[in-house]
DNA sequence: CACGTGCTACGAAGTTCTTCGTTGACAATA
DNA sequence: TATTGTCAACGAAGAACTTCGTAGCACGTG
């Protein structure tokens, strides 16, 4: 409860954790480099994003070299819950199950997916016990 | 792929929506009278947010008489699709079922929960035709 | 008819998000 | 050493979001 809590990442926050998460740590030009790929924009562009994740806390700064290197603060993992908790209490009302039903009618849920999520429900039947 | 496409709904918005789902067609005082329960705002601020959900198509306005009347121009259901789709994109790298997994993990889904997604899953099999 | 009430429209202010140019420090190199 | 390149830090500008005050219109009641 008392977790210092960071700030739900908004769009091109995210887009920056993905190539943190991807690449693991790296420096802003590394990110730039990447992001560039599908969005071209300026260098200080993701400098400047960085730099105010840094603040926000989503990410590390290692500063010990003249180039610093970033890392997310936050695994994958972590983030993607803490992103699906806010959307099932912002859209569905706190109910998880709903959300799980409108993703399976997404056509993104390829046949292989449905599998692989029936294996996982399979899995977790008596499971119950995961932190944060 | 030509349909009027909606915006993605910010926070304020789909608190809004969530009202009138709720409620279904309401006055602007209908849904400040709801949404003031929760927190606190001037009923101006109900009716700029309405009026700019007008014009961004989000919900449509019958000004027939003086009180005007708004509804939710997207069903929950295709707005939460909507919305799924958009958080598989840009923070599960499009896999719809990472996204399950981690709505499984989150304490929000309880044991009866999961038994109503299994459900789900079980039904959905073979079952492969949903419209947007 | 005058007045109070309820409603929409409008504008504006404050905040956050996103983008980028400029500056100054430091480093590598010619 | 002078020049060129790389990097972080700022500041600023513009867009989007959120909030609210004010104005003006319509309606009912005394």
């Amino acid at each position: 409860m008392s977790r210092p809590t960071t700030p739900r990442p908004t769009d091109a926050e995210l887009a920056i954790l993905r190539v943190l998460w991807d690449r693991g740590a790296s420096t802003v030009r590394q990110v730039h480099e990447v992001l560039s790929r599908t969005r071209p924009a300026a260098y200080t562009t993701a400098l400047k994003l960085l730099q105010i994740m840094t603040e926000k806390g989503l990410v590390r700064r290692d500063e010990t070299d003249r180039t610093h290197i970033y890392h997310a603060r936050l695994s994958e993992e972590q983030t993607q819950r803490q992103l699906v908790r806010d959307l099932v209490d912002r859209a569905f009302g706190g109910s998880a199950s709903k959300l799980v039903l409108q993703a399976l009618a997404t056509r993104r849920a390829t046949a292989e997916e449905l599998g692989e999520i029936r294996k996982l429900i399979e899995g977790r039947r008596e499971v119950r016990d995961e932190r944060d």
